[in-house]
DNA sequence: CGATCATATTGACGACTTTCGATGAATACG
DNA sequence: CGTATTCATCGAAAGTCGTCAATATGATCG
């Protein structure tokens, strides 16, 4: 697997496109098992641009509300939800809520669709599998 | 498998734990393989108490010169760097190196040695992988 | 169309973070 | 012992982040 540049290119262009996305079509899926390919950054040191997309989206979970978003969300009836699901169980506003909801939309790692006039939020599965394996899979140094 | 609760008390005393003793024997591996105990926080939504120390870890890596910092010490010789080794690649000043790596020692993925006037840091390898089980492996919602 | 409801955005404030220069602590060398 | 070296800590400056009240947007219903 030398694959690793090209990749990692992909993952670049894939953060930058979920950060222009927010606004537009919630139908367009963000893509996110390309991070995937964030595995390569441990096969060898991490340049300053390497490091940035991948911390970009570990931000996106470094949050304890962000965190209960994604378990609420996922938990909730048909695995999506509405703001108006999560403020209460929260404890916490409704622009609070929305402004955690689009940073994990723009992280890949929640789908918004609009529906009526309600915002249905639903967790990306894969791209929590995949952004997990970047940490567990990373191959040790071969000692 | 119904160890939630307990499970997770352990990482709540991981966590204080490996903040306590930043500033004592270096010696002591910091158990970071009790990370695996999140799991359980995507059996169901998180409260907030669960939600604390695992978003603490995650603000670990949450940040690009600290991402960095795990691949340069993990290729370096021996699979360890003091802080002297990792100032120069960075381009940051030594106590701005310092300041993450004591931030990285607390999460429990990195462990200091002093040895003469030098201070080695090394990767917790467990402790990488343990993390990256947490995502992957959460349990989708019974879907 | 005007009212209403759900959500998004704006603007502001306090709290935390990243960074550095200066200083302190501990170890080794002569 | 005094000096040099390696690292940690402190204090400050600049920036980022989480939060809310107020307001805007946009869809639905009468």
């Amino acid at each position: 697997m030398n694959t690793t540049v090209g990749l990692f290119i992909e993952v670049r262009q894939y953060v930058a496109y979920t950060r222009a996305m927010t606004d537009s079509s919630p139908a367009r899926s963000p893509a996110p098992a390309d991070l995937a390919c964030c595995l390569p950054t441990f096969r060898g040191p991490l340049s300053a641009e390497e490091a940035e997309p991948l911390a970009a989206v570990f931000k996106a979970v470094a949050d304890p509300v962000r965190l209960r978003l994604l378990s609420l969300i996922e938990h909730h009836d048909d695995a999506e939800a509405c703001v108006c699901d999560l403020t209460e169980p929260l404890g916490l506003s409704q622009p609070t809520v929305s402004h955690h909801l689009k940073i994990l939309v723009e992280a890949g790692l929640l789908t918004r669709a609009r529906r009526g006039r309600w915002s249905y939020y639903a967790v990306v599965g894969p791209a929590l599998e995949e952004f997990g394996t970047l940490l567990r899979d990373h191959p040790r140094t071969e000692d």
